[in-house]
DNA sequence: TTCAATAGTTCGCAACATATGAACTAACGA
DNA sequence: TCGTTAGTTCATATGTTGCGAACTATTGAA
């Protein structure tokens, strides 16, 4: 089984970073992990906004964040301690990730306010 | 011939545009007609950065830009005139675009640097 | 030790996406 | 009507992604 790949932060690029969070799946782990303090497991995103997601594909994601350079994961015991770079990365390219995050954060708040104005329960996907 | 496809902004989607910004040739496109205050045909970008597109692959891109909603296309004559929907953009994601492009200026100096370091000719790809 | 349990990774394949040459269409000007 | 220029669409080869099944690593008993 072939070690963990994370590259130096010098080799993180803005199209692999924008790739990575292309993906609703993956910007939705790469916020849960930005608000955990001692880093996440993989499995607490198993189940994730109402969609179950299969381990093999969580797998593949936490790969591309990890090999876009957005976060860094390391064996403890058992399990996987997942961290975000957010540091290095807001070194080197200052603003995106926030900028990026709360494009994000303001589509979501859009979709509610969409849809509680359709009067119906909130059923976007 | 379909007629050409501009979402209204309020379907622009965070991932769309970040996918769409997540090619370097788009990316390249994209900074091109942003600089350009009238509008810029599609084939004014066939040769970029010393690279020759191919016309049918240069097509796929600008649909992908104008599909993301990053871009409007119109025809002129014989020709297409392009522009950035940028405006309208910032004003449903602030800071967003300003943000990813400036990254990749940011990389593109990086890059220079380190070429200038290891003392050769700006290799760089 | 050996066995079972838990947490992730890798493999294989089907579905989807992308790049590009070739053929096509649209607008214009002899 | 023909030729030219500018883009699009089609066909296809190649690449990427999602996911079940099989595998690996670590830990904790028995």
């Amino acid at each position: 089984m072939r070690p963990l790949v994370h590259p130096s932060i010098e080799d993180v690029t803005v199209e692999g970073i924008l790739h990575a969070l292309a993906d609703p799946v993956r910007v939705a782990i790469y916020a849960g992990l930005a608000a955990s303090e001692k880093g996440t497991s993989c499995s607490a995103f198993l189940q994730l906004d109402d969609r179950e997601i299969p381990k093999s594909t969580l797998s593949q994601h936490f790969r591309a964040l990890r090999e876009a350079g957005l976060i860094r994961s390391e064996r403890q015991g058992v399990e996987m301690r997942n961290t975000t770079r957010c540091g290095e990365i807001n070194q080197r390219f200052p603003g995106l990730l926030p900028a990026v995050m709360g494009a994000y954060q303001q589509q979501l708040m859009d979709r509610i306010k969409a849809a509680k104005r359709k009067g119906g329960k909130a059923r976007g996907v």
